[in-house]
DNA sequence: ATAAAGCTTAACCTTAACTCTAAGTCAAGC
DNA sequence: GCTTGACTTAGAGTTAAGGTTAAGCTTTAT
């Protein structure tokens, strides 16, 4: 009947503590207890921590998880803006990737002309002055 | 002859404090200073700095970063180092959008989701208990 | 019956990446 | 010649998201 806290710890990679920190911050919803006080999560108490990584995993922040989870706390009046939420947040993460792919690019470049570099650089003799006539081997050119 | 801190603050979208925070981390290699110790940056710099928030933008740590650059100022030598650097730094990136992509899908699916639940809801006479008949209203089917 | 796991409170520590403050210097405009 | 505002330094403070430690007690598993 219900999972462990170090059940739940084990499945989630969250540690037991950071699952008692989630519940009192509210992002969990208060989890069940035994007559002694143990906790025994349910089925749903573990889809509602996934449901929490996910947010957590696209970088959203304990604040604003908390918030969402109010939310949805407080019924299914408050489903639009909860959308809303999403959404906005799904933009976010969106304008986010895109950044990060511009700029991975630039890392790819990065690492074609140093391929490049390094092959000129050992070609010259790999002293640290550049033959005469060579193009600029100095380190400078970033990008 | 150069530009002022502020000038590089604004088209760098650093503030002044993280510019000067950045050189006294080794991040930025000194800027050279008039005689009153102001500094003046030059377009070599600016694109030291461009290259700093690539890597800082794809989410490489300061340290990370700093040790690239000390890794730069020892010379050529130190080439396939950061080009290893580079390389690692780019699968880590990879995967991490992987990640991400996978966990912003299922946040669409709990938006549309939403959408139709909350149509549903609407349906239902808007009110807090599901009519009878209705599939699950509650609140709790997350994804 | 003993060891391993759980519970609580409460306070303190950590790391990253800034951010701000204090106290002071310097240069340009009126 | 004074005010304004940009610049300097060193160092303290902040925020987020936990981690650690301790004390002390209870349960559960073997």
């Amino acid at each position: 009947m219900g999972y462990t806290i170090k059940q739940v710890s084990e499945r989630s990679n969250l540690t037991a503590h950071v699952l008692r920190y989630y519940e009192k911050e509210g992002l969990l919803p208060p989890v069940r207890r035994s007559s002694s006080g143990i906790r025994h999560y349910t089925e749903e108490d573990l889809e509602c921590l996934d449901w929490i990584c996910c947010l957590k995993n696209t970088g959203m922040s304990i604040k604003q998880i908390k918030a969402f989870m109010a939310l949805h706390a407080a019924g299914p009046n408050t489903l639009p803006q909860r959308c809303d939420m999403l959404r906005a947040h799904k933009l976010q993460v969106e304008a986010q990737m895109l950044e990060l792919q511009r700029h991975l690019e630039k890392v790819s470049h990065k690492i074609e002309y140093f391929t490049g570099q390094y092959a000129a650089y050992l070609a010259g003799g790999g002293s640290a002055r550049p033959a005469a006539g060579d193009a600029q081997l100095a380190e400078s050119p970033i990008i």
